[in-house]
DNA sequence: CGTCAATTTGTATCATATACAATATGAATT
DNA sequence: AATTCATATTGTATATGATACAAATTGACG
């Protein structure tokens, strides 16, 4: 005879919920000016009437994938890179984040099944908006939002893109250094000023931020200046990893 | 006739996850001296034997159930408390989480069904250990055991536990203030520099902690003294949550 | 009453943040 | 070619806070 002690909230199977799990990634980038925010355009349909819109790119779980693996595998076959910054930071399972017959109907359409809930885990990634993913996305149905200009979009992914900002700002103050995977790899130190600005929301002065960060062993000055701006050119520097992780034992 | 435009990452449903869906809580105590955590003793059978362990305080989530409902549905069953500092951290969801047979026997009995997958939310919950909790805990299968102290548990939950510990810090560093969910009503400058320096792994010097805490306008000074020490009594302090909010508009 | 062990106060030094003036420089303009 | 412009970069002085550590205080105990 097995003895099995639970505690008081165990649960009969017939009243547990069917769950649907997916994961959403809120790709954020730097234009050296704004932030933004990488949308997929939507098609649907309400009240026999065609809209479009745009949601976060996410996907369900294949059976067996790992979480972080389903983030990156979206991740991947939406912008063609690999390493990329990402983190989980999120899981959203509101009841009412289905409110919205728009987002009922496109669900049950998308997903060929009757969708009772489905619960998402949320990942921020920090990309650097380039050449080669700008070429990958060219056809698909991505396009870049700057964060101050984002419409209303499917379920709750307004309030996830909130909350990956929020994110984004608790994470660069406990580490900087994450901000280095928004900039290209050559980067002035106003761009990288512009960043801090942004992300932190608040002004800087110039002079005592430049000295501040050229002490920086791993901040490392190329030969290299700006050409073609109307004033002197700044000096571009890069991130140097290795250096960075020995900074820091 | 409508038109659904997906993503490549769209998937039938007969490829999808049949994923349970659970809340894990990692409570926190502080004994003055310890950070402890709240485990739950768990008995099982593996290949014919009886075995005893224990596991995160947990259930599985109920049907039209929020997520930091069922979280706080878990806590208010085993504590009796209300109101208490609760914040999600992670899921977790990786596949060999339920790697060992001892759980997945554990599994299907206790929830009367074969579990193919289960994801859980895992919550961070602080709270002062006082006497109305422990009146509450008596007789339940519910135990107090130090961070230091924490023997091999069921499914992932030691990892749970350490990265609960990693979001305390990093919450922490960020708004010192959720420590004082920890502490007692009245707590002594120097029982809130051991907090501080059991959070944070470093030792801190008593002069100059005492001098930068009683300089804070939410730390109020009461006008009671310890008592029964072999030395200077101590002067009791009390955490303002009211002046606390309004100093940080 | 002196001793003990911690609390609480005092003070001096050092590092870092901030304010803001001054200089440098590449390009556009005259 | 000289001047203007706008920003990059350097310099300097002050304020603020962190750290080190000595000194004074106090409740309990023998």
């Amino acid at each position: 005879m097995y003895i099995f002690v639970g505690t008081n909230t165990d649960i009969m199977e017939n009243e547990l919920a069917k769950i649907h799990l997916s994961v959403d990634c809120t790709v954020l980038g730097f234009d050296g000016n704004r932030l933004e925010v990488l949308l997929i355009r939507r098609t649907g349909e309400e009240g026999g009437r065609e809209f479009h819109d745009m949601k976060l790119p996410g996907s369900l779980i294949l059976d067996n994938e790992e979480l972080d693996d389903a983030a990156r595998r979206v991740l991947t076959e939406l912008t063609g890179l690999k390493n990329i910054t990402l983190q989980q930071f999120k899981a959203f399972g509101s009841m009412d984040r289905t409110k919205d017959p728009k987002d009922v109907h496109w669900l049950e359409h998308a997903q060929k099944a009757h969708v009772h809930r489905i619960v998402t885990v949320a990942y921020m990634a920090l990309v650097k908006i380039g050449r080669a993913m700008i070429r990958e996305m060219e056809g698909s149905e991505a396009l870049w939002v700057p964060v101050g200009a984002i419409p209303p979009l499917a379920f709750d992914h307004n309030e996830i893109i909130g909350e990956a900002l929020a994110h984004l700002r608790s994470s660069a103050s406990m580490d900087p250094s994450i901000l280095y995977a928004l900039l290209p790899r050559k980067f002035t130190v106003t761009q990288l000023r512009n960043l801090y600005e942004i992300v932190f929301g608040s002004k800087l002065d110039p002079a005592n931020f430049y000295k501040k960060m050229i002490q920086l062993p791993y901040l490392v000055a190329l030969d290299e200046h700006e050409k073609g701006v109307a004033h002197r050119a700044a000096r571009y520097f890069r991130f140097d990893k290795t250096i960075y992780n020995k900074s820091r034992l």
